[in-house]
DNA sequence: GAACCCATGTAACTAGTTACATGATTCA
DNA sequence: TGAATCATGTAACTAGTTACATGGGTTC
């Protein structure tokens, strides 16, 4: 009761308040929870549990399960409830943001004005991508599974809270966008940046269809280029798959870029990594290529071990790796 | 070169750019910068210049001053505008935000409507404070005093993203108070709450007019009962500073309320401290009261100390004080 | 057989905060 | 006299992160 100031402590009785949970269910309740903003590490949970039960705010009871390592399964207790409900009445902290963009936009003197486009177009594309994530997090999330008893009125106005503060900085990178454009220009000629934005936003190199197989959505792009050139690619397909509420994609082409094949450029490893985290890609080559050996030997780890990575030779192995 | 992951040390090179500067107001610069979210203390800053200087994208030069403690003024070295550059057109982070209210609202289900509507009247409060505390500072920060030479034409829209930030919190818990009303109430009477936000609005307990005298503006208070009952009537005087952009008070009345006046209770420390962060404030008393020994320890204490609360017994010994 | 999920926990680290120490000058 | 500002810096702490260790079970 003395002193508790980290909330962190305090979101924990609010969960147990609704039931009784494990260590591990906690983290992953507040992992999958977009707007508590803690990592939820195994260090911080299992700390403040520990320092819960110290002060009698919650009880435990292990529980031994055979073949299974045992549960520690904490409940509130009434001093818990007490703790909670005066931290809930307590003084609400202010909101707070950290915008690295605004201060990069402080500094901005030292850029050209393609750079600066550059700079605006991409933070739009990160704002897009976790906005839909957020929005996915939070459908899934362990507040909106409340439905049988009761449910949570509260989450339809949190979601419009989180969707409303992705919305107005796009709104806002929009109007910085727009007062970029009416700033003279060192020369007049189409920055490399307008370009790109223009391919990004009516697909230039690749061609896109949505697909719908057997109820699942997939994006289906064919290109007659090299597949994968640069980063930025791989950034645009996953921003199209945001745009279009699908996660899946299947490519086809007739070879990678050189880029993509000489894993020392490290493109591949990184391409790989922003599609991992978001969505999952089927790639078909048609016929056999000159590729480096090493490639060859990721593509053959890749293809037993990997599940958002793949690379087929026909349509029905990808689509239905693609779809399963 | 190698990895500099702090955006912190960033920003220093980021100012260094602009001019060479003391890791004192280099200090003072990051405090003062609203968008800046680190607190800019001491620590982190000789850190950082230390590291800076470490890495060679800094250069240090002493200068000893007569009668006063030497300066280490810091100069950005041609490494250090290239790592500036180069984190410049870096992918730049994504805004990220915490929100304790949103947390506290997905367990709400455990309070009262009267305890949900005060929640939320205190928090649109402190965020109508905040705002205009932030604005204030973005005034008169580093970067606003830049018109001279060439003017940082992107200050503005610096504002308006921040602004835009708390103006949409204040409408969306506008939008949350009303989905509330709406809610079926334990009982039908009006809520406590209710009623303390009407008294807040129209200013029931006390009356007031906004002075001006040789161009300073002031708010001048007056009541017929005890001053300063409660952290809430601070916050509200606080709050009508706020929104008549002024930030001296001029309060007048016959006694303190009991409670303020027992040093015990706490009320008289923490609006103390709740004034002190904001406004000035001067208060007339008229005749002699018996207050208890220690309250009048403090008083004389503060009479003489502290300048942003102080006790009268006259008007215009007061008003000089206020408006010195 | 490798990778991943459940479930617990610890070690080592980074980032950031408050508070203190020093010492001169200015201001009331 | 004491308080604030300038100017440097350190100590001790809180909060939060990544990475590791263990060990059984399931899934590919």
């Amino acid at each position: 009761m003395e002193g508790i100031n980290m909330s962190l402590n305090h979101v924990i009785l609010g969960l147990l308040n609704r039931e009784p949970l494990t260590g591990y269910e906690i983290k992953k309740i507040i992992q999958s929870t977009p707007f508590m903003h803690w990592s939820g590490n195994n260090n911080q949970i299992y700390k403040a549990v520990a320092e819960l039960l110290d002060k009698g705010l919650v009880t435990k009871e292990v529980q031994h399960q055979e073949g299974a390592p045992s549960k520690n399964i904490y409940t509130i207790t009434d001093d818990g409830i007490k703790e909670l409900k005066s931290w809930l009445l307590s003084d609400t902290d202010e909101p707070v943001f950290q915008k690295q963009i605004l201060i990069k936009l402080a500094f901005a003197n030292l850029l050209k004005r393609s750079d600066l486009e550059s700079m605006l177009a991409s933070y739009a594309d990160a704002i897009k991508m976790q906005a839909v994530l957020s929005e996915k997090e939070l459908d899934k999330c362990y507040f909106a599974e409340q439905e049988a008893s009761g449910k949570n009125v509260f989450l339809d106005l949190i979601r419009e809270n989180i969707m409303n503060f992705y919305s107005s900085e796009l709104k806002w990178v929009q109007k910085v966008k727009e007062y970029i454009a009416t700033l003279p220009d060192e020369r007049n000629i189409p920055t490399e940046a307008a370009m790109k934005k223009e391919n990004n936003e009516v697909g230039l190199t690749m061609n896109y269809q949505v697909m719908e197989t057997s109820g699942k959505k997939y994006l289906y792009l064919t290109s007659k280029e090299p597949l994968i050139q640069s980063e930025q690619e791989a950034h645009d397909i996953i921003t199209l798959c945001f745009e279009h509420d699908t996660y899946a994609v299947l490519m086809e082409g007739d070879n990678f870029s050189d880029d993509f094949v000489k894993l020392r450029t490290g493109l591949a490893g990184a391409v790989l990594q922003k599609f991992g985290n978001y969505i999952k890609v089927a790639v078909i080559i048609k016929g056999e290529q000159n590729y480096p050996e090493r490639f060859k030997e990721m593509v053959s780890e890749l293809n037993t071990r990997n599940n958002t990575f793949r690379i087929f030779t026909n349509s029905e192995d990808a689509l239905s790796w693609l779809l399963a």
